[in-house]
RNA sequence: GGCCCCAUGGUCAAGCGGUUAAGACACCGCCCUUUCACGGCGGAAUCAGGGGUUCGAAUCCCCUUGGGGUCACCA
């Protein structure tokens, strides 16, 4: 029974993330979040966001809001936050300061913390002992027992003091995680008597996060497996405090090209959720792809919309061992749910992600065009940003006649279908889907080539490639007076 | 190095003592197509190794090997 659960109430699971705003919101932290979110729809359960700032020289400005814009983007909405607020106010590690401090006090009288005056200088020379000795890294316990004499000369020298949770000698541990099962750790592998509030007077990430889960009241703790030695420490404070420790359930790493973890400074690989925002991609493909990283519902299906992965998730099948993030996988599945929408709901994604990437907006261009051009490479790109790079020669005055475009042009044959094609093209009235199609055939009778030999010389004149979209409905998107101008440039250039 | 975790094709993975070891991405081939894509069909490709347990092991146990995480007044 928790002190927060009243009696006879059934108890709703509590999950949070708690990002550290110290970048972008990276796949890893990502799909933690995922997890997490999906886990607690699942139950019917509630889902916080809480920001970890207990770093305060790596923090980044703005990074808070970006991870929170970044989340709520891919489709992670959260019952209590920062923002949103919430019965566990504050969300955000900073303005907590006072709390922890409570807690820090209840430590100390019970003399279960003490504080710590070794520098940083005396910490590294002892670490480095030991690691000479080929011994584990390991805190001695210096301050442990120091005499009041002792204290007063080390504030009078100015020191201020760190404050350190007392490890109990014979400290055993296990635990059992929610995906791994039971989790054992040896006495004495812990690293002795850990920080829990640094010299500045700010916790540590270790404390912090155990007085925020309990007091908001969270039920399960999934997170990264680089978390797994943390998990006895919070443990020991859990024990200390004398309260009942979440459920811990640690998720395997995402791994990068080289078989590690991924790194934030690894350049290989695409990695933030921002990036593949700004590429073009679909959240609703993110959260797919993202989702069946580390865990499967079984079954042969690879596309599921958010309420089915909700519906379905279920920790006994998130995978144990670690998971490469194939970039390969993402584009496909992002051009499954490219083809499968509507364009006019696309073009809200692509209206702005062209007025960023085109400049000078040729002026024919409004969203009755932009659907056609989209919906002409719809099913041939796997992501928004790839249109303006494939679909280019839309964008431009002239073609930009690639090599086999050039030798086709060199033809005699195709030139005078070239020249025919322009001449019918001037005769016709309108310009509609109807009236460019007999175009063909009538070029077809005025110089007898046809198949490949008849199309191929109009595609390298208007279009510059031998390869692309549909040629009626390309020729219609081009607009005659374009067409025709570079029909004349191909005549006139060769 | 100590502690901890992990191990089915190149990648994501199904499989939970008896299967010809699913499916998807990527790759290769064929078909469709005025081209390229899309799509369809087909192909190559996996149980890390060694011991047990068992009538029978990808499935259970042990060891080895390999990979990874972590050893901060970072989270």
């Amino acid at each position: 029974m928790r002190p927060w659960q009243k009696e006879g109430e059934r108890m709703t699971v509590r999950l949070r993330y708690a990002p550290s705003p110290t970048g972008h919101l990276h796949i890893g932290g990502a799909r933690t979040a995922l997890f997490n979110y999906l886990y607690a729809k699942h139950m019917g359960g509630e889902f916080i966001l809480r920001i970890e700032d207990t770093d305060l020289e790596r923090n980044v400005d703005d990074a808070a809001d970006k991870f929170a814009d970044n989340l709520r983007w891919l489709g992670l909405e959260w019952d209590e936050g920062p923002d949103v607020g919430g019965t566990c106010e504050p969300y955000i590690s900073t303005e907590r300061l006072e709390i922890y401090g409570e807690y820090v006090s209840v430590l100390r009288q019970r003399g279960l913390a003490y504080a710590c005056y070794c520098s940083e200088e005396e910490l590294a020379a002892e670490r480095d002992a030991r690691v000479a000795k080929e011994e584990m890294p390991r805190y001695s316990g210096h301050c442990r027992h120091l005499t009041e004499a002792e204290v007063m000369d080390y504030e009078a020298q100015g020191r201020k003091p760190a404050i350190r949770f007392r490890v109990p000698d014979d400290a055993v541990v296990s635990f059992r995680d929610l995906i791994r099962g039971e989790l054992n750790f040896e006495p004495g592998s812990m690293g002795g008597d850990f920080v829990i509030v640094k010299s500045s007077g700010i916790p540590t990430y270790n404390f912090a996060c155990v007085v925020d889960d309990h007091l908001m009241a969270i039920t399960h703790v999934m997170r990264g497996e680089e978390h797994i030695s943390n998990t006895p420490r919070q443990l020991f404070l859990y024990r200390a405090f004398g309260w009942e420790p979440p459920l811990f359930g640690h998720v395997s790493l995402i791994l990068g090209p080289n078989g590690k973890k991924l790194s934030k400074r690894d350049e290989s690989i695409v990695q933030f959720v921002e990036q593949y925002r700004n590429m073009g991609y679909l959240p609703e493909a993110l959260f797919n792809y993202l989702a069946l990283l580390g865990w499967s519902p079984g079954g042969e299906r690879e596309l599921y919309d958010k309420a089915e992965l909700v519906r379905e998730f279920a920790l006994e099948r998130v995978h144990k061992s670690g998971a490469y993030f194939d970039p390969a996988k993402l584009a496909w599945i992002n051009a499954q749910y490219l083809k499968s929408q509507s364009v006019a709901n696309l073009l809200l994604v692509l209206r702005p992600l062209v007025e960023r990437f085109v400049r000078d907006l040729p002026d024919h261009i409004d969203d009755v065009w932009l659907a056609e051009w989209l919906s002409l490479y719809q099913d041939r790109i796997s992501s928004l940003g790839e249109l303006p790079v494939a679909g280019r020669t839309f964008l431009i005055r002239l073609p930009e006649l690639d090599d086999e475009a050039k030798s086709m042009l060199n033809q005699e044959t195709a030139q005078a279908v070239v020249r025919a094609f322009l001449r019918h093209v001037e005769s016709v009235p309108s310009w509609t889907k109807e009236t460019i199609k007999p175009l063909f055939k009538a070029v077809q009778i005025d110089t007898g080539s046809k198949g490949k030999d008849l199309f191929m010389p109009i595609r390298a004149a208007a279009l510059g490639q031998l390869q692309g979209p549909d040629l009626h409905r390309s020729l219609l998107l081009l607009g005659k007076g374009r067409l025709r101008e570079r029909l004349q440039n191909a005549l006139s250039s060769s």
